[in-house]
DNA sequence: TATCGGTATCTTACCAAGAAGAGGAATGAA
DNA sequence: TTCATTCCTCTTCTTGGTAAGATACCGATA
């Protein structure tokens, strides 16, 4: 009847009479889900030999337009780790010839990170397929649930102060 | 005016206006929102000398209920982690003198994780505190948006196969 | 204009944690 | 007894975090 997270509150409230524990209904899904959604979205992306973390720099990437090229801070804004982490994963990238580092002529500390034509024609490709396959992810839920599933969501978010990627 | 996710899917429709990106209004904000509610979470647990990890485990055993112990094939299931993790966490915790490994007289080839005293009192103590701090969280929702939000996320869940931890 | 300290940006080195998969002991069924 | 299965552990690999480092820029001051 319920899902995972039920039988999670069950315990507690058999356990521990004294909390009121409502919360774990919506933050243990949250967790659960997203880690879910994120091993199903890993599968996808491993049928054509890239990860998340590749797939997450190359969408970043081309959804930044013309010419397709970030510096690794804005990827680092945009991707939600470190800027080590960032480093690494454009060197890996770089030896796949998804992108390429291009040196600034204006301010030499930085890199330009661009899409390479073989990473641009790899996500341009792979796109529609992808958001097919977020859409069969979802189809458990009507347009109307999603709409306020996304509407619930974005006011959490913005109270945590996820206002911007800038 | 919108979050994150808002600037991401504005991109989207910009660059590849051929592709109805609904999904990524949820996915995406399920995915950020699990990242910053675990870091929140994380910083909690932190003050109090714990890591989520191990949160995982004390909670997971506490609300398995006496004697509170549970086979590391149960925690497997509970946590979302691989097995050999599940060795490793054990490993960190049985040294921080939060768990202990007890041999089961009936099935040799396992092993039952028993909370200790100090493990016990441990979460115990910090159970409410927690809970309150997660309510603290969501404390963007009234009752009926975080009871709602709950509903569908439920399921979404039991759509991807998410029923129980047995 | 030259210089100096502070700041910004990326990279590097080291470490922690989990994934994947092999290994080994114990169980149970034929 | 034998052999497949179950269960935990161990080893190796990958990834990310942390913190320090290197280089470049900038602004104030003399």
């Amino acid at each position: 009847m319920g899902d995972a997270v039920d039988a999670v509150m069950d315990a507690w409230r058999r356990e521990r009479p004294d909390v009121d524990i409502w919360p774990v209904g919506v933050v243990g899904r949250i967790q659960r889900l997203a880690r879910l959604l994120e091993a199903e979205i890993q599968d996808f992306f491993r049928r054509y030999g890239l990860d998340n973390s590749e797939a997450d720099v190359l969408t970043t990437l081309r959804r930044s337009g013309e010419p397709y090229e970030l510096t690794p801070g804005r990827l680092v804004k945009a991707s939600m780790v470190t800027s080590g982490a960032i480093t690494k994963r454009i060197d890996r990238m770089v030896a796949k010839n998804l992108v390429e580092r291009v040196p600034d002529a204006v301010d030499r500390r930085t890199v330009r990170i661009r899409l390479t034509l073989h990473g641009r024609q790899t996500i341009d490709d792979l796109f529609a397929l992808h958001i097919a396959n977020e859409t069969r992810l979802l189809q458990a839920l009507d347009r109307d649930q999603a709409d306020g599933l996304a509407n619930t969501l974005r006011t959490l978010l913005q109270s945590l102060g996820d206002t911007s990627l800038t």
